[in-house]
DNA sequence: CCAGACGTTGTT
DNA sequence: GTCTGG
DNA sequence: CCAGACGTTGTT
DNA sequence: GTCTGG
């Protein structure tokens, strides 16, 4: 999965983080508790620099640098952006063939810097009750940043002036949920702890493949998995209270009356 | 050949 | 039920 | 991911 | 742009 995560550090602490120079261009959002798909948020991508006319010089040393992006990845060949808003994930083990993704996933992957990610546990129904969701926020104990796997593209709209900036536009990898986090989901974004960042940006590297495997079973188990409060549900809601811990929701009364086994 | 999709999630 | 928007 | 819409005509 | 389905 991943639809919904945090984003509340400023560039600055983001350059740092991820060793990165700042190509926000002044477009840097602000703090996001509710990151939600086709909002822009700041990624991290690491390029050769290109000469006037917008060519590669391949001899010159990448730069890493931060980048905004909207989320949910319009393919270049679009007719209309909202071909992005299903593009928002990509799944690790079909990345390589799908037409949306693969040359992407070759030539354009980037980093998503995260506080945490939201996953919804569908609890059972039990007879005659309609399923909940509960939201869990996933996060580190220490503060660092999270870096999900991402992938970007380009696109210009047909009807407008060429000249004018293109749309730039990302989906995160999804991979199967490992260790603690499978009892909440069955998917999880592709999270790349801090030594796996350079290959996964590294533009020199065009095949992609074991960049793809998910983090180890013991480092996932050290992030912090959090019951929060249905308001993230709502896209309106934004602030610290969304990744708050909450006790799981008290049992109500009328309902629990209803619980009750039946006397034999 | 042309037309139409190009994606993931979850749920049944 | 299914799609769109955030 | 969840929430909220899901429609057209005409008039201001 | 490129693949799949008809």
């Amino acid at each position: 999965m991943c639809g919904r995560y945090a984003a509340t550090k400023d560039p600055a602490t983001l350059m740092r983080e991820f060793d990165a120079l700042d190509g926000t261009e002044g477009k840097a959002t602000r703090a996001d508790y509710n990151v939600a798909p086709t909002k822009e948020v700041v990624t991290v991508v690491e390029r050769h620099p290109r000469d006037a006319d917008g060519a590669v010089l391949e001899d010159e040393p990448a730069v890493r640098s931060l980048r905004v992006m909207r989320w949910g990845l319009v393919p270049f060949w679009a007719k209309d952006p909202s071909v992005g808003n299903r593009m928002i994930n990509t799944r690790a083990e079909t990345a390589k063939e799908k037409p949306a993704f693969r040359k992407a996933l070759s030539r354009r992957r980037c980093l998503v810097p995260a506080d945490g990610w939201f996953e919804w546990k569908a609890t059972d129904p039990g007879e005659g009750r309609k399923a909940a969701k509960e939201p869990y926020y996933v996060t580190t104990r220490d503060s660092s940043s999270l870096a999900f796997a991402g992938l970007w593209e380009t696109w210009r709209d047909p009807n407008a002036d060429p000249e004018a900036r293109p749309l730039i536009t990302f989906s995160v990898l999804t991979t199967d949920a490992v260790g603690r986090l499978a009892d909440i989901h069955h998917r999880m974004p592709l999270v790349l702890p801090s030594q796996r960042w350079a290959d996964w940006l590294d533009p020199n590297r065009t095949d992609a493949t074991g960049l793809l495997t998910p983090a180890d079973r013991d480092w996932l188990d050290e992030l912090e998995l959090r019951p929060v409060s249905t308001k993230v549900n709502s896209v309106r809601n934004n602030g610290p209270e969304l990744v708050e811990r909450v006790e799981p929701e008290p049992v109500n009364l009328d309902t629990a009356l209803f619980d009750l086994p039946n006397p034999r």
